[in-house]
DNA sequence: GGAATTACGTCAGTACTGTTGACGTAATTT
DNA sequence: AAATTACGTCAACAGTACTGACGTAATTCC
């Protein structure tokens, strides 16, 4: 072993460049950023038995109170099975609970109890605070441009999603209760 | 099922906001940013029974030609085992060789061969297309905030690893050539 | 009202990527 | 010669994802 075989290619000893124009420096720290980006929850979750799946459906239950199982598998583009044991887990441990839907009583709208807000917001909290360190290297006024740049990112098909966000308007949605 | 079992706490019907000063908005965006980032390899890797793990490791020898096993292992932050699986496959498919370290024989530099280089760039082709659409939505005089915070989103300690490139990133970080 | 459809839960089986721990070997360093 | 290093490999296991199928309650359609 460790040799070049002889059936196999000879190596290329030069490094790949945006000869091509290949944007190789940004998808490189694409890469790098979002990996330290997922790592600080990453390693709060641990500490209660839930991994990065955990993390994604209580971020969104948490952003959009009162959605269904159909809309939350959309949004993470995963199967309902994948889902399945995650949210199962939230509900058993009392981070998400599920309400029958009053229009349509087939649908389970998903909430956040006290608990699963309280660990949503300390998940986000590291996260956070890292962007904002990261804007104020960049000047804050780039502020603007970052989000664009990520927005533009995603596939305009599903931009629909991101928009969905609930335009935080203090909202009393419903006064009950 | 699906009711509010006694013991369980209160669903929260408001929807998390970036009162706290948790930045939500940027969180969620790196989120489907990333998730549709992959999802162009994810495609053409399927056809070659690869997954993102293969990327990861093709990308890294093309970008770094000759690291060896213990370097690979240090950019990608991942175990000794992790690799060895992924690493042997596109060795065995001829994408990637090894070749004994000159000073060191017991090291094993990894280049990629003309197979591999070609595939590399195949994967990384429809990631820099759209990066590119996105610096134009945003602007092309961007790309250099972009750049800043991407790489600000990185942890201080490993951001050496990024400048480790070889040279000449995409242009004028250091004037040789 | 009965049939089709929908929303969900769940069971089975599988794949990929990641982990820890241990052991072996060749090469280098002390 | 002994210790250490770089790597390969074996075993066992976990988390997350997938496909396909089946069941049930609720809603909609005819």
């Amino acid at each position: 072993m460790t040799d070049r075989s002889s059936a196999a290619g000879k190596p290329i000893r030069t490094a790949i460049t945006d000869e091509d124009g290949i944007d190789f420096a940004i998808i490189e720290l694409f890469f790098f950023a979002y990996r330290d980006f997922t790592s600080d929850p990453d390693q709060i979750l641990a500490d209660y038995g839930f991994g990065r799946a955990h993390h994604r459906v209580l971020h969104f239950v948490n952003r959009r109170p009162g959605l269904t199982v159909a809309e939350l598998l959309d949004v993470l583009k995963i199967t309902k099975q994948s889902l399945a044991r995650v949210l199962k887990q939230l509900i058993d441990t009392d981070h998400i609970v599920q309400v029958q839907g009053l229009r349509d009583r087939r649908q389970r709208e998903l909430y956040p109890t006290a608990k699963g807000r309280a660990l949503a917001l300390a998940l986000a909290r590291p996260q956070s605070r890292r962007i904002r360190a990261a804007l104020e290297d960049s000047g804050t006024a780039e502020r603007a441009s970052i989000e664009r740049f990520l927005e533009a990112m995603v596939n305009p098909e599903l931009r629909a999603q991101i928009n969905i966000v609930p335009a935080q308007t203090s909202g009393k949605k419903n006064g009950d209760h």
